[in-house]
RNA sequence: CGCGGGGUGGAGCAGCCCGGUCAGCUCGUGUGGCUCAUAACCACAAGGUCGCAGGUUCAAAUCCUGCCCCCGCAACCA
């Protein structure tokens, strides 16, 4: 029997808000799994919110609230957002679910063999009540900020993962492409990170550090710390250990992550699956960051883009266009309104809007709406779709871009509408006319189809108009023009 | 000498692994064409010592050596 497929994204902290990090997570994991329906595949999507932790313990008393009504309240800001942007996700895990928790716990009991009592040593501040590593602590000049207060070596009694009896085998499904990492580069960064082997990772806190979390099993004095209790996700969510079916679905057949958490779940992630005796996942997704004119997205230089607000102003297809075509699916990617305003009025509105505008236009107005019949040569689609087996979404929607191009350059080569004056004199003009309107209807279909799994509503729109055999005239263009934050070349100029 | 990625016409990129057929693509600029279309589409043109300096070769953006510059990452960071 064939697996069914299974893709995952990243759970975000519900301490804060949804931005455009976590929309291309979404983005890339529905992209995938509209494509693999298309193909015929049965996928299973999870997303997700991560709500355990002191930053939560925190928020919550500031607002007076108990942990879990903060989280109640903060984590349907990412349902909305997930839905925003339209993933076509099947399952949403909450770690505080019941569930979850309990599964957790029973994962730490399975993982005992692997599991010993440590001493984490640290930088602490007692003000805090935290530790902080080496790098904070040396950019803060060795003094606690917040309390004026210097930084002390503190240790205290941690569980720890002993992720370090993995390294070898980890290593190896790497190597081998069990676990494969995407993009190569990718993969060479961590082997070269793990190369003396994995260190053995805490896994716990003193119940007086971390209030809000999973209880150790056995020992009231311990809280779970993140590591477990988030990365479990991925399997619990499917029911793990005590449901039917989840293992129609493990392993995932892909894990989409940012680059700043690939060693997590290149490293701790897959130890802690060998030592629960299930399969490493079959591939890494790492995409990169989205950057600003250049630079790092930031709040203190003021730079960072909401998601949102391009959603609002453009539509959710163009977004999804833009993030997925124009910042590459496995590397960072530069946002200007400037590149955004542009890839939208010249490459969705001109070249395809327009397209889909003048073909309907055409068989519209010389043959009352009815698409004739001509033998559709199939484009061959091979660099579409294995850029899309490849994870190379950026480059099947370049692809994509070529077909449409070379439409537009058929249409000026064989003018229907030099034809269709003749239609009425020459005998022939009128089935050629057909023939080649014909033609056109059904390479945008194509396209239609090709476009599905980046813009499912333009997609479908795009159907309507040309698939019943009579053009159904749209009641607006495809992607109008906007200028709202570059001129307009075509307003009066004013100098 | 920490690890990795990169420096190609005004901007953004491809090509480099497997040297010649490579100087290519998109945007921008200029000229022209067309009129079905969202003042759109199509064609042509201008513009580059392919980071710098050596080397290998009949031949190098492509291979080798050295140097300069930019950008990520540097392990408890959700």
């Amino acid at each position: 029997m064939e697996k069914k497929l299974y893709i995952t994204t990243a759970i975000p902290y519900v301490n804060g808000a949804p931005h455009i990090g976590h929309a291309m997570d979404y983005l890339l994991a529905d992209i995938w799994t509209r494509y693999q329906k298309q193909q015929g595949h049965e996928v299973r999507f999870q997303v997700g919110t991560d709500e355990h932790g002191n930053k939560i313990a925190a928020k919550a008393q500031e607002e007076n609230l108990e942990p879990q009504a903060y989280a109640d309240r903060n984590y349907k800001k990412f349902e909305e957002f997930i839905v925003k942007v339209n993933a076509s996700y099947t399952d949403f895990i909450r770690t505080t679910d019941q569930h979850h928790v309990a599964a957790v716990q029973y994962i730490w009991h399975k993982l005992q063999p692997y599991i010993y009592k440590g001493v984490y040593q640290g930088w602490y501040c007692v003000g805090h009540e935290a530790f902080f590593t080496d790098k904070e602590v040396q950019e803060m000049g060795g003094v606690c900020p917040d309390h004026q207060k210097p930084f002390e070596q503190l240790s205290e009694e941690n569980y720890y993962l002993k992720t370090s009896a993995f390294t070898d085998k980890i290593r190896e499904a790497i190597n081998t492409g069990a676990m494969e990492i995407v993009p190569e580069f990718r993969k060479n960064e961590f082997l070269e990170l793990i190369k003396n082997g994995l260190q053995d990772v805490s896994i716990s806190r003193p119940r007086k550090n971390l209030s809000w979390g999973v209880p150790v099993p056995g020992d009231p004095e311990q809280v779970m710390y993140v590591w477990l209790d988030a990365l479990s996700n991925y399997i619990t969510v499917l029911g793990y250990p005590d449901k039917e079916g989840w293992q129609e679905y493990w392993p995932a057949d892909v894990q989409v992550i940012g680059k700043d958490i690939l060693r997590f779940h290149a490293g701790i992630w897959p130890a802690m699956l060998l030592g629960l005796g299930l399969e490493l996942p079959k591939r890494l997704l790492v995409h990169g960051h989205v950057i600003v004119g250049g630079t790092k997205m930031s709040k203190t230089i003021g730079n960072v883009i909401d998601p949102i607000e391009i959603i609002d102003e453009f539509g959710l297809d163009a977004f999804r266009y833009f993030f997925s075509r124009h910042i590459p699916t496995l590397d960072d990617g530069d946002f200007t309104w400037e590149k955004f305003e542009g890839a939208y009025n010249g490459e969705l509105g001109n070249d395809l809007g327009n397209l889909v505008q003048r073909v309907a236009s055409m068989i519209t107005r010389y043959q009352a709406g009815v698409i004739g019949e001509s033998e559709q040569t199939e484009h061959d689609m091979t660099l579409y779709h294995d850029a899309m087996e490849h994870l190379e979404f950026n480059k099947a929607l370049d692809e994509v871009w070529n077909m449409v191009r070379s439409l537009n350059q058929y249409i000026e080569n064989v003018k229907p509408w030099s034809v269709a004056k003749e239609v009425g004199k020459d005998s022939e003009a009128e089935q050629h006319l057909s023939e080649i309107l014909a033609h056109c209807a059904g390479a945008l279909l194509q396209i239609g189809d090709l476009l599905l799994p980046f813009l499912p509503t333009t997609a479908a729109a795009i159907h309507d108009i040309f698939e019943t055999g009579v053009v159904k005239q749209p009641e607006g263009v495809l992607f109008p023009k906007k200028y709202l934050h570059t001129p307009d070349p075509n307003a009066p100029k004013t100098a």
